[in-house]
DNA sequence: TATGGGACATTATACTATAACATTCGATGG
DNA sequence: CCATCGAATGTTATAGTATAATGTCCCATA
């Protein structure tokens, strides 16, 4: 379980179940190249390996993971080299950040406008993202009644995956 | 401007319009020290100081700034001091962590268990707190369907406030 | 061919958070 | 009374996250 920490293991619907994940690949980097050139915004090489890092697994990378593999990779290795890819990435919507953890994942429905939501395991800290509406309709009728302009939000829902209450929930250690 | 960074500033429905501000405060410290001791917990006085400062204004305030003012208050000045106090008040429910912003703000809802929901500007960056339900219903299906059990979550939405809004939501600089 | 802008390189530094271990002190039971 | 246990705090050190600031490169295009 240690180890579980920033590997494979993700627990939401789709995510959690075995599937094929260079399906996954495929169709979200085939869709972020259509989308890239469709609005004319330069999909650099360093950029996209950027997010064929991060599709490598439903789970969440720290900035410094993904600075890691890119610099093992030949694209340098300052900070700045990540935090420009994962700041393009995410204007563009290809990736989000998960506050809760300080990292980031590859948006699994960059065809879509949604808010995402992301069940985060505190046990094993995989992270399944999911999709709801735009913006929940609760928080809305708040918003407007604040005169407040809800650009982007998101929902991060802390608690413990199928697999780590089977195992009792225990810290890892 | 470029002052309302961390100032008096809010943004939602009850936090944004003039109100008195002692209220909130005492109302807040109130239930928090009556349930304290229903709860048998130790509200000891750099807990509640940390408490107080945070109650100062509806904007959420960095842990180094908590630290500076604790320290410029006697009670020391190295990180813990803070990190502790903010544990503490956490896990009572009477502060929440911004994500978006690593930063703290104190309940406005001290006494009801709730989903927080924070408006954050992002220009001015002052947030307002709203209540949504436990669990948004969308979001808890999407986690029944995975046996992802939800222990909390919360809901941050980015944008303008309206009073950034009127002034045209430019950066504050 | 100059020039303007986007992307990238490089250096330095600011900010956020926790680990690890020592000390104090009060409640509780022998 | 005294042992001792645990919660809270004190102290030092370090890990982890993120951005500022400046300069260079290169290419589209006027």
């Amino acid at each position: 379980m240690a180890a579980a920490r920033q590997t494979e293991r993700t627990a939401a619907s789709e995510a959690m179940r075995p599937h094929d994940h260079g399906d996954c690949v495929r169709r979200v980097l085939d869709e972020a190249e259509r989308r890239a050139s469709e609005d004319k915004v330069n999909f650099t090489p360093v950029r996209r390996h950027a997010l064929e890092i991060l599709l490598e697994s439903h789970a969440a990378m720290p900035a410094y993971g993904l600075l890691k593999r890119l610099d093992e990779d030949g694209f340098g290795s300052q900070p700045p080299v990540a935090y420009r890819a994962l700041d393009f990435l995410m204007e563009q919507g290809f990736v989000h950040k998960v506050e809760r953890l300080n990292a980031f994942v590859a948006c699994m429905y960059p065809h879509e406008t949604h808010t995402p939501a992301f069940l985060i395991c505190r046990n094993c800290r995989s992270v399944a993202e999911t999709c709801v509406s735009p913006s929940p309709a609760a928080l809305l009728r708040e918003a407007r009644a604040a005169g407040f302009a809800i650009e982007r939000s998101v929902m991060e829902a802390e608690g413990l995956c199928r697999a780590c209450a089977a195992e009792g929930g225990a810290p890892c250690s």
